[in-house]
DNA sequence: CAAATTTGACCCGA
DNA sequence: TCGGGTCAAATTTG
């Protein structure tokens, strides 16, 4: 739109370059630990940057206060409000339909996987099956997820989760309702280990013991996993780098970075940036792209004016 | 054997 | 009546 827009978003274009530059070289050259720690505070403050001057650019246009659809009261805890999925946007409903107190979907986020064969929608929480439908007019079923903590810890949380029928990598998920669980919970506070360690699906992201793994096998991951797939930024600069690639078999150090703090509405712009990154568990690969909305993913997002830097590197090491 | 997934039936809003 | 969302019994998996 106009042009300072435009150079703060090359600005920002920039520092994200930079910061995956740096991690590039951190997985090419041996270095010393301190070397290596010098490097990820480098990466860590040009997302940080990156992130400063996405913020400030989004703070023009302030996101529209949405008519509060009637949720289902599920809010309980004031405590837990980080992972409170913020109002719907302007998106068009995916599933305008309800049943009587079921909440509008809330939050939408398109995930491409790597290789388009497997579900790799892992988003950090645990997520149990409860259902599968076939949608009129799509090509693949749509499956229901509740959160695994559904009944323990009567979580709210809900997610839909359906192939694109125009690419089978892309995978369309439509999220519903808060963690309250304690496991969400954590990402704000101190780990608890979670009630259950189960098997594949997600291993709990912002939890699940947080002692930092020793810094050699978090660079082991790091090298392993990171890789930038950057043919989104190719001709079409003007935009938002709006993801990336990190093929990854991601743990110790993925869960780590869960523990990064964004602030504010780009926290989800970036986070869908770092996510990949950042996810847990079982994800190959995989960049979130986002539509319609934002911030499902707010649950990540902890105290709102917390530097990020420190906090992260204080968690992180 | 417990927990997770599958799948057909049921419910409910449009 | 149709289609989407959920339930719950059966089945599978670890």
């Amino acid at each position: 739109m106009d042009g300072a827009c435009v150079y703060d978003e090359k600005t920002a274009i920039h520092e994200l370059t930079q910061g995956l530059q740096m991690a590039k070289q951190l997985t090419v050259h041996p270095h010393s630990p301190e070397a290596r720690d010098l490097l990820i505070q480098k990466i860590l403050s040009s997302y940080h940057n990156a992130h400063f001057i996405l913020q400030s650019l989004d703070t023009p246009h302030p996101a529209p206060a949405p008519p509060a659809p009637s949720l289902p009261e599920s809010s309980e805890s004031p405590g837990s409000k980080e992972f409170e999925f913020d109002q719907p946007f302007s998106i068009q409903n995916v599933s305008s339909r309800k049943r009587k107190g079921s909440a509008t979907w809330e939050d939408h986020v398109r995930i491409c996987s790597g290789n388009g064969l497997e579900d790799n929608t892992d988003d950090g929480f645990s997520w149990r099956k409860y259902g599968q439908k076939d949608i009129s007019g799509a090509k693949f079923p749509r499956n229901y997820y509740r959160c695994s903590y559904s009944k323990e810890q009567k979580c709210l949380a809900t997610k839909q989760v359906q192939r694109a029928d125009d690419d089978p990598a892309v995978f369309d998920i439509a999220y519903k309702g808060k963690h309250t669980c304690k496991l969400g919970a954590q990402s704000a506070s101190p780990p608890l280990p979670p009630p259950s360690p189960k098997k594949n699906e997600i291993t709990p992201p912002y939890h699940h013991q947080l002692s930092p793994p020793n810094p050699d096998e978090m660079l082991s991951n790091l090298r392993a996993n990171l890789s930038v797939d950057t043919s989104d930024l190719g001709g079409d600069i003007e935009n938002l780098p709006s993801s990336f690639s990190f093929p990854s078999t991601s743990s110790g150090l993925m869960e780590d970075l869960h523990q990064f703090h964004f602030p504010n509405h780009y926290d989800d712009e970036l986070w869908q940036v770092c996510s990949p990154f950042i996810s847990p568990a079982t994800s190959k690969s995989n960049f979130f792209t986002e539509w319609g909305s934002s911030s499902s993913l707010d649950f990540l997002a902890g105290p709102a004016d917390a530097n990020p830097n420190s906090e992260f590197m204080n968690s992180f090491f």
